[in-house]
DNA sequence: GTCAACAATATTGTCTACAATATTGTTTGC
DNA sequence: GCAAACAATATTGTAGACAATATTGTTGAC
C-alpha cells in the first residue's frame, strides 16, 4: 500500500511525517483532541492511511515540542498545561518576542510598518466592536509574521512556535474575548507601532512588557474560565 | 538479539533511544563528529548494536533540536553553524538566560548563592590563573544549574539546552582559553553573584548583558581563530 | 576524450511481523 | 464477597525485509 502522489514540487525536504505533525499541531491546537487524550498508533496510523512508524515518528516530534506527552510502553497524551505552566512560558514567551520586536525596530526598512499601521487603524475599530475575535487574532499573527521576518534572526521563529503553540492550545482564541481585551489590545499595538516605527528599542520593550502584564492580569483574573 | 539488561531502575521514560541521543550529542559536542559529517543510519545502528529504526528516531530528536540536518532521501548531516547564526543565538541565550538570573534573584533563598561565592572566591583565581578552563567551564554550568533551579521556571532548561548545545559545539571551551578572557569572567560572575545576593534584578540583567557583550567583542576579535 | 544514458550499488523511507510490556478480565482460595 | 494470582488482550518497542530514491560506476556514441 503505497500512497505517494507524484507531487514532488519541493525539491529536498520531509513530507510525510511532517504532513502528519501539522495535522496533528491542528487538531491539538483546536482541542479537537483535547489535553489529557490518548493517543493510540494503530488509530491515527488507520486513520492518515500509513504505517504506525510514521505515526510514532510524528509523536516523536510533538514530544520533542512538548504538545505530546509519551510514557514508556505506555502510550503517548495530549499534553497538559496548568495555569502555573502557563505562566511561566508566558515569561519566556515575553523575553523572546521583546528580542524579536527589538531586533525589529532595528533592522526593519523606512515605511516597514506603513501598511500594519494602516491595518490597525479606523478599519480595526468595527472589527473590535464586533468582537470579532478571528480577524484581530489574523491580524496580530500577520504583525508577529512581520516582526519575525525584519528581525532577522533564523531561530527565533523554530524556538518560538513550540511556545506559542503550548500557549495557543490553552487560550488566546478564547481568551480574546473576555471583556475590554480586545479594546486594549487595540491601544496597546498602535502604541507598539508607532514605537517601531521610531525605531525606539527602550519603548518597544516596555509597550511589549506593559501588553504581556495585561496580559497576565487578564490570564489571573479569568483564571476559572480559562482552565 | 536483545540487550537490554535489567536496569529499569527509573520508573516510566524513554531510554533505548534517549541514551543514544545524548550518545551522539557527546560526540557532536566533542566534535568527534565534526559539523557536516555524513550521519550514516545503518553505520551507527552497527555501532550501538540496535535496529534503525532507533537511530533513525535519535536522528529525529536530534533534528528538532538544530543539532542534525536531514534531507529526504539524502541522510542526516551533523548541523553547520556560521558566525552570523552563533551570533544570532547569542542573542537568543542572553534573552532566556537573563529572564533565568532575574527569576532566581528574585526566588532564591536567603544564603542560597552562599556556596556559589565561595566557588568564585580565592580558590578561583589559581583556576584562572593556570588557565584551567575545564575547571572553570565546570564552576559556571554548576552556577547555570543552581540558578535554573532557583528560577523555578520548568521550561527555561529545556528549551535553552539545544540551544545552548549549538553553541557549545561551535565554542566555549575554545572561547575560555583566548587572551584575558577568563580574569574577565572571574569579574563579571562576581559581580552577578553580588547582584544575585541583593537580589537586584536590574543590576543582574546589566551584568549579564555586559558579560554576553564581551563574549559578543571576543567571537568577533577572534573569529577567525574560531570558526 | 567527453558526455549522456543506463546499470549497479548504497542509503533512506516505509511496511509487516514479532517481542516486550502494560492493562484488563477471570479464576481460585479464603 | 474480596483479594491475589494467573490468563487474555491490547498497545507499545524493536527488528528485519522490501520499496523508493539517490549516488556512483560503466558503457557507448560522437
Amino acid at each position: 500500500m503505497n500512497r505517494r502522489r507524484h507531487d514532488d514540487d519541493m525539491p529536498n525536504e520531509k513530507r510525510q511525517v511532517s504532513q502528519i505533525v501539522d495535522a496533528l499541531r491542528e487538531r491539538i491546537a483546536s482541542n479537537d483532541l483535547p489535553p489529557g487524550t490518548k493517543l493510540v498508533e494503530l488509530d491515527h496510523a488507520r486513520d492518515f492511511g500509513v504505517s504506525r512508524v510514521v505515526i510514532r515518528s510524528a509523536f516523536s516530534v510533538l514530544e520533542q515540542r512538548g504538545l505530546v506527552e509519551r510514557l514508556k510502553n505506555r502510550g503517548a497524551y495530549v499534553a497538559k498545561y496548568d495555569f502555573d505552566q502557563i505562566m511561566q512560558l508566558w515569561d519566556i514567551r515575553e523575553v523572546l518576542t521583546t528580542l524579536g520586536y527589538q531586533l525589529a525596530a532595528r533592522s526593519a526598512p523606512a515605511h516597514g510598518w506603513d501598511g500594519m499601521i494602516e491595518r490597525f487603524g479606523t478599519a480595526m475599530e468595527s472589527v473590535v466592536a464586533d468582537k470579532d475575535a478571528k480577524s484581530f487574532s489574523d491580524a496580530i499573527i500577520e504583525l508577529d509574521n512581520l516582526v519575525t521576518k525584519f528581525a532577522g534572526n533564523e531561530f527565533l521563529e523554530p524556538i518560538l512556535e513550540p511556545i506559542i503553540d503550548l500557549t495557543q492550545v490553552v487560550l488566546n482564541r478564547r481568551m480574546m474575548i473576555l471583556p475590554g481585551r480586545l479594546e486594549l489590545a487595540l491601544e496597546h499595538n498602535r502604541r507598539l507601532l508607532q514605537a517601531l516605527k521610531a525605531r525606539d528599542e527602550a519603548d518597544v520593550a516596555v509597550c511589549y512588557g506593559e501588553m504581556m502584564t495585561v496580559s497576565r492580569d487578564y490570564l489571573t483574573k479569568y483564571r476559572e474560565i480559562l482552565f
